[in-house]
DNA sequence: GCCCTTTTTCCTGCTT
DNA sequence: TAAGCAGGAAAAAGGG
């Protein structure tokens, strides 16, 4: 007698889901979900985002645990199913090391992880708005508090403008676009549209969109492209190759933004305070990523700390995360290193000559040093 | 509206 | 050969 592989069960379970019409969200789905058309769109892939883990039914808890065997590479074929038959507010209840129990000490720790996060954020979108307000003044007072300065330069959003959720986390969780960014109107054409653009553009160097799930950064799904960064088609050139074909290019520079208008929600709050302070620099995000090993994951490490210099572990998942902070789906390592490359100019980063993905912090930069951060790293 | 800064994108050539 | 590096050029976007 073979025990059931869980990877055809889960194949099936998703045609099932997938193909017979059956409505992507389940009905038991929570009452004060957004009804957004970002979420109807986003809907198709990771469903899990939307719906609180305690509301999962054993299919939904399948499927979750699938994707996460596909993204962190696991052989779902060990697994056996009969561990896999339990629902949402089962999951929810075991702990981190009767999921190690069950799921092994390889994918039992990421499944963890991964729950946690999300009942993290569906607990934060169930708040109202006053109760997020109050939630993000005390976050706000306790960053304050903290005697830790890069810290205070975090600030929580007050469910107006820009919801300040950059330092949030950046671990392997990067966006929280699904509960708190504001929503934008576009369909899925639109989204159709940036991605076609982007795979039909196409250059020695840069392939445009790559598949995510060959990184190790496990969320932003790979049909997320932002619609706020659709390229107008009127913004493509055609170009003949050698071989005569037709190919579209994109000029150079960056692509205009689509203005926001039809962007109501909670979160737009009034015009943006023309003296408001930039967002983090792209070396502060590095240097915040170098400084917070515990949201690192083995992105980045230090070469010698007390040198300031680094180097990059998995270059195009800090790159996508960088892309996901700038609301960038198409940021490449190739385009983040250009950034990075400025830097020497101005002395905030110095060469560090024959050694790929190694940068050093130079004399103009800050925040890194371990007397500044007053804590041993 | 102009200027400056900071990216972002494209590109070519070079190095590892 | 692929990946990464270097740096010029052009453009967008935000702040002053």
């Amino acid at each position: 007698m073979s025990s059931p592989c869980l990877s055809s069960v889960l194949t099936h379970a998703n045609l099932t889901m997938y193909q017979t019409g059956i409505p992507d969200v389940p009905p038991q789905q929570p009452t004060g979900l957004p009804s957004s058309p970002s979420f109807s769109s986003n809907i198709n892939s990771q469903w899990y985002r939307q719906i609180s883990p305690h509301f999962w039914t054993p299919d939904n808890v399948l499927e979750w645990i699938s994707d996460q065997a596909e993204i962190t590479k696991f052989d779902a074929s060990t697994l056996s199913l009969a561990y896999c038959a339990m629902d949402g507010p089962a999951l929810c209840q075991m702990n981190r090391e009767q999921m190690i129990g069950i799921f092994g000490p390889e994918l039992g720790p990421h499944l963890h992880h991964n729950l946690q996060e999300h009942k993290t954020k569906h607990e934060l979108q169930s708040l109202t708005v006053p109760e997020l307000n109050e939630t993000c003044q005390l976050l706000d007072n306790f960053l304050d508090n903290l005697n830790f300065p890069l810290l205070s330069t975090i600030r929580i959003g007050h469910a107006e403008g820009d919801v300040s959720k950059r330092e949030f986390d950046y671990n392997n969780d990067y966006d929280l676009s699904l509960t708190m960014e504001p929503m934008t109107p576009l369909g899925d054409t639109e989204y159709l549209s940036d991605n076609q653009s982007d795979s039909e553009y196409s250059s020695s160097s840069n392939s445009g969109m790559f598949s995510f799930s060959s990184l190790s950064s496990p969320e932003s799904g790979s049909g997320e492209s932002d619609p706020e960064f659709s390229y107008p088609l009127i913004s493509k050139a055609h170009i003949k190759t050698e071989k005569g074909e037709c190919r579209l290019k994109r000029p150079r520079g960056r692509p205009p933004k689509v203005s926001r208008e039809h962007g109501s929600s909670i979160y737009d709050g009034p015009k943006k305070n023309k003296h408001a302070p930039r967002g983090t620099h792209l070396w502060e995000f590095i240097r915040d990523i170098l400084i917070h090993p515990e949201r690192n994951q083995g992105l980045m490490k230090w070469e010698d700390r007390r040198e300031g210099v680094f180097k990059f572990l998995k270059s195009e998942a800090v790159a996508q995360m960088w892309g996901q902070k700038k609301k960038n789906s198409s940021m490449t390592y190739e385009k983040l290193s250009r950034a990075m490359r400025y830097y020497y100019k101005r002395e905030i980063l110095e060469r560090v000559d024959g050694r790929r993905l190694v940068y050093k912090f130079g004399k103009n930069s800050s925040g890194w040093k371990i007397e500044e951060i007053g804590m041993g790293m």
